[in-house]
DNA sequence: GTTCTAGAAC
DNA sequence: GTTCTAGAAC
C-alpha cells in the first residue's frame, strides 16, 4: 500500500482521480491529502502539484527545491503556505464541532523525511493518535527539538542574508537531524522526561484533557470597580488563582542545527 | 513510511 | 513472564 515514493504519484496524477479517502482538497497548484497514518487527531499533508515548468525532481524535497530557483522555490512554498492556511481554518471549525474547543495546529516540513516528494505536515498540536507509536515518530514532529521545520521559519530564511539562506540548505541533511530522533522522550507541553511510549501517550493524553478542561472553563467574571483588588474569589473552583502553568514558556523558534 | 519480531528491559 | 524497543525486510 505504501511505498516510499507514493506521495510523487498522487502528486503527479490529475486530482480528480484520487479517491475521497486520501484526497482532502486541492487548489491549482497543491493537493492536500489525509496522511495515512495521522500522528495527531488532525493530520493532513500539502503537496505541490508536478506542472508546468515545476519537475518532480525539483520537489523531490526541500533541498532539491531551495537548491533550484530561489524565486521558483519561493513561490512553491508561499502556494503551500496559502493552502495550509484554509486548511487550518478548516480543521479549526471540525475542533470546534467535534471538542468543543479549538487547540494549536503546526505547520512543517521533516528535516529528514523518509517519503520522498515535498510535503508539509498539517497537524493538531496533540500527538494523540493511535499511530502514534515510536521514539521517531513523536521526536520528527516534537515542536521544539528541531527536527520539525515550521513553514514560518523556512519562509524566513528567504528574507535572510543569502549566505544564510546557503546555509540552512546545506544544513538539511541526514547526519544534523538523524540524532535528534534518538534523543529522550521530553514532552512538549511541559520539557518532562517518560520512561518510554506507553508512558508518554498516557501523559499526552492528560495534557490534552487539561487544554480542554483550560478552555471549555467558564471565563471569569470582570471587576466592575477599578479599585477592587480584593482576592476574594466566590469559588475555588474558578480559574482566576491559576497564576500560569508550568507550560507555558515564551514561544522561540525551533533551533537549528 | 510500516510490519514483524528477537531479545533487552523490567 | 510480560512489556517494550529497535533493527531487518531477499
Amino acid at each position: 500500500m505504501s511505498n516510499l515514493t507514493i506521495l510523487r504519484t498522487y502528486a503527479q496524477k490529475a486530482p480528480e482521480t484520487l479517491p475521497p479517502s486520501i484526497l482532502f482538497k486541492q487548489s491549482a497548484k497543491n493537493i492536500t491529502i489525509f496522511d495515512g497514518y495521522p500522528k495527531s487527531i488532525f493530520h493532513f499533508l500539502i503537496l505541490p502539484r508536478i506542472q508546468e515548468p515545476l519537475t518532480a525532481d525539483t520537489l523531490r524535497s526541500l533541498p532539491s527545491l531551495l537548491k533550484g530557483d530561489k524565486e521558483q522555490a519561493k513561490s512553491v512554498i508561499d502556494a503551500i503556505a496559502e493552502d495550509a492556511k484554509a486548511v487550518k481554518k478548516e480543521i479549526q471549525e471540525e475542533m470546534v464541532e467535534r471538542y468543543g474547543f479549538k487547540w494549536d495546529i503546526w505547520t512543517g516540513f521533516h528535516g529528514v523525511p523518509s517519503m520522498e516528494h515535498l510535503h508539509l505536515h498539517v497537524l493538531s498540536a496533540d500527538l494523540c493518535s493511535e499511530r502514534m507509536k515510536n521514539k521517531k515518530h513523536y521526536n520528527s514532529f516534537h515542536p521544539k527539538l528541531g527536527f520539525f521545520l515550521h513553514l514560518n521559519d523556512v519562509l524566513s530564511w528567504f528574507d535572510a542574508e543569502s549566505s544564510y539562506f546557503s546555509n540552512q540548505i546545506k544544513n538539511l541533511k541526514p547526519s544534523n537531524y538523524e540524532p535528534i530522533l534518538k534523543e529522550p522522550l521530553a514532552c512538549f507541553h511541559c520539557r518532562s522526561e517518560m520512561k518510554n511510549i506507553p508512558s508518554l501517550k498516557a501523559h499526552l493524553q492528560e495534557e490534552w484533557d487539561k487544554l480542554e478542561r483550560r478552555a471549555k472553563r467558564p471565563a471569569p467574571r470582570k471587576r466592575k470597580a477599578p479599585n477592587a483588588e480584593s482576592q476574594a474569589d466566590n469559588t475555588e473552583a474558578t480559574g482566576s488563582k491559576r497564576a500560569k502553568s508550568e507550560a507555558e514558556e515564551p514561544e522561540t523558534a525551533s533551533g537549528t542545527i
